[in-house]
DNA sequence: CTCAGTAAAGTAGTCCGACCAATATCCGTG
DNA sequence: CACGGATATTGGTCGGACTACTTTACTGAG
């Protein structure tokens, strides 16, 4: 009689739950180097083959690092690690769920763009500033583009909520930006922008998060509903 | 002179982008079937193993799925495929982490609640309230974590937004309930949870957004505030 | 003794080939 | 045509060999 070997799915699967075991429970921390891929399918049981998808695949979920050379180290496991894979909704997710994607930007960054008014110091207050004279000093695109970006980042690491930031970052993401708005970044669109940025910005500086709530949603909302007609 | 092959990083990660790629031009369509992976590792110039991992990634990412004897398909790629990992993100962050995830889920469900009571039709409604009754019902705490489940669940989806929805049942699942809620489960915690899911039902009922939204937020800030209080 | 350079050991990355297990297809039988 | 079993296809697993990179240890010059 043999015993009962729970085997379920395949054996990658379960060295890959197996791992994610050990560090919830503190066997493996953060930081930490495992040990090398051969002992590791050694003590799981398994082939070296098979042992590597399962890093692989934790590689890829951004719990796992590995370094060539060196070993596999566990990640800081900080929300940008872990979220790194929050990017790929965005790019990869048929168009008819951008929508809904733009949705949740909105109620996220508003919320954050609020929560920033009501705690951001001086210091990140003078950052925000700083993108914001680059974005109306510059003419070029991509230049613009990307102080928009840290426009957005700065405000959302100043709510002070790394998970919150991480999210809406990989919500504006460049590739994103370029799912969506494609063909809509004309001159209009742009002062459009600029506008929106200042009302966010003076309710930030006014310290008055109901005022930067409401010019965050409608910032987003303008993308959103040039989207949605775009859908038709 | 060689051809100058731009090299980054590993194989494997390059056929990680290359069926991204296809993904996002149209050349794959969700539900399709790929070649096998003898195939693929052929046209993309790699060794089987190394497909494989490649396979496996994107396979634990949601985006495809890999039939044993029959093949490897794209997934519907819809939002619940897409966001099958964000519940990593609840199992395994770090505690310090727990309060922001619990304050993210805090922001998307009272919009989605609010919305909910905004679009909500009699048949989701009554979906809701039996949620609802079964939670008063059972005395068993396992049951009525289902249905609290449920309860939260049908009222995230009746706000229309797929992205939303899966995002939220994630940040709600039984495993990160287990991690922040463990040790609040007694019979005061269930109590309060009676009543905030009563003002919440009376909200959607009255279709009243505003008391929907704050009834949510309130409901989340319980736990919020209780967890804050056993990190310290 | 200090330090730079180099050799050696350790480790992840890649490839190959074989076989197993689950599924799909084909074909003969009734 | 319906059915059931043989056959082919395909993903899953394994073991080993070799490569490329990193770290460590050693060696010799200063």
């Amino acid at each position: 009689m043999e015993v009962a070997t729970p085997v379920k799915g395949t054996v990658t699967q379960r060295a890959i739950g197996q791992i994610k075991q050990m560090i919830t429970d503190g066997t493996l921390e953060p930081g930490q180097r495992l040990p090398t891929e051969r002992d590791l399918a050694a003590r799981l049981g398994l082939s070296r083959s098979s042992m590597r998808e399962a890093i692989r695949a934790l590689t890829v979920l951004g719990v796992l690092e590995a370094r060539h050379g060196s070993g596999i180290y566990v990640t800081r496991l900080e929300a940008g690690d872990l979220l790194e894979t929050f990017g790929l909704v965005a790019e990869i997710s048929p168009k008819a769920a951008l929508v809904e994607l733009l949705e949740v930007r909105r109620i996220l960054e508003s919320a954050a763009t609020a929560q920033a008014a009501a705690r951001i110091d001086e210091e990140q207050l003078a950052t925000v500033a700083g993108h914001l004279t680059t974005m109306h000093e510059t003419s070029d695109a991509a230049d613009f583009i990307t102080a928009d970006m840290a426009f957005h980042g700065a405000i959302a690491r100043a709510a002070g909520n790394d998970v919150l930031a991480a999210i809406i970052e990989r919500l504006s993401s460049r590739t994103f930006r370029a799912r969506v708005q494609r063909g809509h970044e004309d001159a209009d669109a742009f002062a459009q922008a600029r506008e929106d940025h200042g009302r966010i910005y003076r309710a930030l500086q006014a310290r008055d998060p109901e005022a930067a709530r409401s010019a965050a949603a409608a910032h987003v909302r303008v993308v959103e509903e040039w989207l949605r007609s775009q859908l038709d």
